[in-house]
Order: structure tokens, then C-alpha cells, then sequence
DNA sequence: ACCTGAACACCGTTCAAGT
DNA sequence: ACCTGAACACCGTTCAAGT
């Protein structure tokens, strides 16, 4: 009996991995406002196929983030079971903050997906989301980051920390003020030890 | 002995003010991306005398929020001269964050021009970033800031701000996160009492 | 000196025709 | 079933011609 879903044809398997390898090109060096049409152009297909392919920008930055975003979520496992509330909690929104640096203009993109549910990114987002939840939940079960702070706005804000303030370290500098914002006194005192 | 500067034509003068009364009609409906040829069609004027008064969306832009700006740059300096430093410092933040409130897009657009010193929205800045500087350098001087907090930085943060995480409240859930993470230990304490 | 709008460019999106 | 690219739309920008 044969699967249910019905196997693409070999030619739309060949532009699909085709499109996917152009638009990661571009993305790393036009950066996440690519021109559409170029991708389509360079990979030497037609626009129709990108489309039929991803209908929306949307969905072809969702396609190439994937494995940084099962990474991430991995991340969040690891770092909740192996380090303490706070510990984990800081050093993964380093790890989020750090994530978009190859791409240019990444920030801009995650910043408005992420608060959209129905976005292709989002959808792709959720593990990655819900992983993260659980380290802030920790954190404020043991009064270090203060309740009223919802995980979800937290990466929004993180992701629209301005990508021109960003110096040659890693890490964005305004980071750390975000964080301790978000900290209670006492997550604030257990930082410091 | 007639003015250095000559009088423009009675027409241009008509038509300057015609497009800024436009493009503030354009701008409080459809925001800050407003299209550039739609200012002009509305005003009933040719494109071409619209790039001519303002080279640039900047300028545009600019020219719209002059009077803002100014009030802003105002209400910097009775604060430094009325308030406590802290108190001054937590209410100027409060009524640069509602500022760009009307108008949609806004914030984009100042996250971006505040860093580019070029770009005309940063001249017409330059008054209120100093009014600001002098409340900043104060709450330093008192010990209630971090001393590694920089003024247009700080402002910059703040009008990146995602918009979409703006409730009914006039004041963004998120600033208030922001500005306790500026503060010492000190400003902190000064701030509950 | 200033205004006008045709002309060009660039790009996103759709869809009829082809294989 | 999938691909192609012409065609349309929209808008920013320039500039030769007009007043």
C-alpha cells in the first residue's frame, strides 16, 4: 500500500534543493531583503517555481532557519537540564541574540514574525519557543526573573535590540541591560556570585 | 541692502506647505511608508516639485516632526531644571516613548536616522539628544545610572521597542524593563521610594 | 526659478501556455 | 504535475520641456 503522501516529481525535488542552496547565498550576502526575482534568476528557474515553492518570503526564510532553530530549541533542553534556573536563562538569550548575526536585516524579519502566530516563521519557531518558556518559568519559580515577564515578548524585544548599536563583540551590548531589567533583586544578587 | 537669503517664489511657498499639510494627512492614515507619489497626486502637484522641497523621506519626515522634536528638547531641559535626577530621567523616557505613538512606522524610521548622524531626522534630533544627555549625565553624577549607559543609544533602544507589543496603556510594557536595567542598585532603591 | 509629468528602473505577483 | 516567462501593477527617481 503507498504512502499516503504522494512522492514530488524528481525535477521539483532538484529546484526545490536548488532554490534553498541560491537563497542562502543571497541571504548571506544581500542579506534578508533579497530580491525575490534574483533568486529565481541565479538559481536559472523561473519565478512561478519559486513561488510554487514559497509562497511567501516568509516561508523560504523559514526553510533555511530550520536547522538554527531546532539547534536553538535543543539548546534550551540541554541548558534547562544541565545548569541552574539563572545560568540558563542568561546564557540561552545569549545564544538567541548571537543566532541572527550572519544575516543582515534577520532581526527585522524575526521581530515582526514572532508576533505573528499565522507566519511561517513562528510555526517554526514554536519548539524553540516553548524550550524557552520553560527556562523562564524556572527562573521565576525560584524569584529571579520577575512574573510579569512573558517569554515570548522577551525574544521579540531581544531580536529588536537596533543590529547598528552591535560592536565587534559577540555578544550585543545592550543585552545585558535587557536581561537585568528583566531580573528580580534577588536574580540580580544570585548574578553576581 | 536686500536679505543674504532671497525670498523663494510665492508659489513655492504655497506649495511647500501644501505638501507638508498632505503628507501629514498621508502620514497619520497610512503611516510612515506612506507612498511618496501618492503625497504628491493628493496635493494635486507634480512629483518632481515634491523631490524638490524634500530630497528625501527624511526630510520629509523631518520637516513634519520639527515642532515635536522641539517640545521634546523643551520638555528635557524643565525636567533637568524641576525634577530630581532620577525622576527626570524615568519622565522624559516616558514622553519620548508616546511620541512617535500617532504615527505608525515611526519608530522604524527613528531607530534607524538616530544612528545616522547624516540623516536629517538626527539634525533636527540634535537639541533634544543634548537635553537628554545633560538629564543622563546628572543621574550618572548621582550614581543612580550605569555609567557605561549612552544617551542616543539609550533612546535608540527605546524607540526599537516592537510596537506590536503595545497594549492600550500609553506607556510600552517594556520600557519600564529597559530603564531598571540602566540603573544601579542605587537608582533602583531611589526609584521604589 | 519653479513646476510638470513622461520615461525609466526595479521588483513583486499572477497566470495562460507549454512540457 | 510542474515549469516558464510574459504581463501587469506599483512605486521610486530623474530630467527634458514648459511657464
Amino acid at each position: 500500500m503507498p504512502t499516503a503522501e504522494k512522492r514530488p516529481r524528481a525535477d521539483a525535488v532538484r529546484n526545490f534543493e536548488r532554490l534553498l542552496e541560491t537563497a542562502r547565498e543571497q541571504f548571506e550576502t544581500r542579506g534578508a531583503e533579497m530580491a525575490f526575482e534574483d533568486v529565481a534568476r541565479v538559481a536559472g528557474l523561473g519565478k512561478g517555481t519559486l513561488y510554487r515553492h514559497f509562497p511567501t518570503r516568509d516561508h523560504l526564510l523559514a526553510a533555511l532557519l530550520a536547522s538554527t532553530f531546532e539547534d536553538l530549541a535543543v539548546e534550551a533542553d540541554r541548558l534547562l537540564a544541565t545548569r541552574a534556573p539563572l545560568e540558563a536563562y542568561v546564557e540561552w538569550l545569549g545564544a538567541f541574540d548571537r543566532m541572527p548575526a550572519p544575516y543582515r536585516g534577520l532581526r527585522a524579519v524575526l521581530m515582526e514574525s514572532l508576533g505573528d502566530d499565522a507566519s511561517a516563521i513562528a510555526i517554526a519557531c514554536e519548539p524553540l519557543k516553548r524550550s524557552f518558556a520553560a527556562i523562564v518559568a524556572g527562573a521565576q519559580r525560584d524569584g529571579l526573573v520577575h512574573v510579569h515577564i512573558d517569554s515570548d515578548e522577551l525574544m521579540t524585544v531581544v531580536a529588536a535590540l537596533p543590529d547598528h548599536l552591535r560592536g565587534t563583540e559577540p555578544q550585543h551590548p545592550w543585552l545585558d541591560v535587557v536581561i537585568d531589567g528583566s531580573l528580580t533583586d534577588a536574580g540580580r544578587q544570585a548574578r553576581r556570585t
